[in-house]
DNA sequence: TTGATTCTAAGAATCATTCCAATTACATTA
DNA sequence: TAATGTAATTGGAATGATTCTTAGAATCAA
């Protein structure tokens, strides 16, 4: 698949903002994530790139991934993938969300008042059945003085 | 630390009700849980567990958690670990849910309407200052005929 | 107590991801 | 255009979290 010219130039505009260069392989994984929209994997769109350029790595699509986010054209469906964490199940109808602090690495719980959980729960499409709600937010927690959560 | 008689109550009951057994490891486990209400790995929960039963196994944490959160007493912070999957940013001031059905694995966009977008920037304490948001969801999507995604 | 079943322990196996060292490609200056 | 320095790619090894496997221990029902 060939990157049209006006992908090439947001291609282009955004890895230069960071300093970065466009190369063939950066384009590859960029025009595989444009030609299908859905949200596939990194060993797929590992598999659907090498059907146009046979000879690239999974590591080099690792990188470019990790590219094309940090320049703000992809993100991750999931957060980083770290261990998975647990807690106690809170009380029905009771709902947390949880604050990762990328400074701290600790986890917070934010309580979520039951208007937004209700709201939340209007946004599904007919026939969509949610039995779990995840939230979860990323960013900067109150500087560590007293003892928080982790 | 010993389970208070309450939470062993609570336990035998929520483990019963799944034809499953209550025993040392389970109890230890619960009550590394409720011990410390923070959100531990299981790694951690290993080794806070073994000043209790130094002979327990990480194996058997592992096998411990997943039971807690299959009878609903426990749950993970984040979703099951599975490959991060990645789609295109989508445009300023537009968001997306991601809505994982259990079924077939795929997963799919959930438009947030704008209002919802404001309410949960109002649930933040003070201090928090969120850079990322990820609201999913997992349960049951409508029956595949059409072509969705994945 | 017997027999059947469930659970645990320990280590091997798996899987996604990152790291590393050796090329290769690129942009710039001479 | 050639030389140079930097950035990017490769391929394989390494890592880390989690699951699997198998044998043995504990528990339950009769």
């Amino acid at each position: 698949m060939k990157l049209s010219t006006e992908s090439r130039v947001t291609l282009n505009q955004a890895l230069s903002q960071y300093g970065l260069r466009s190369t063939r392989q950066r384009e590859q994984v960029y025009s595989t994530l444009l030609s299908k929209h859905d949200h596939p994997t990194t060993d797929e769109i590992y598999t659907r790139a090498k059907g146009d350029m046979p000879t690239i790595s999974l590591a080099t699509v690792y990188n470019c991934l990790n590219t094309l986010v940090d320049c703000g054209l992809a993100r991750q469906v999931n957060f980083e993938r770290e261990s998975t964490r647990y807690c106690l199940m809170e009380a029905k109808n009771v709902h947390y969300a949880h604050f990762h602090c990328k400074h701290t690495g600790k986890v917070h719980d934010i309580h979520i008042p039951a208007p937004v959980i209700a709201m939340l729960q209007k946004i599904m499409p007919e026939g969509f059945n949610a039995e779990k709600v995840e939230l979860c937010f990323r960013g900067t927690a109150p500087c560590e003085n007293e003892s928080s959560e982790d």
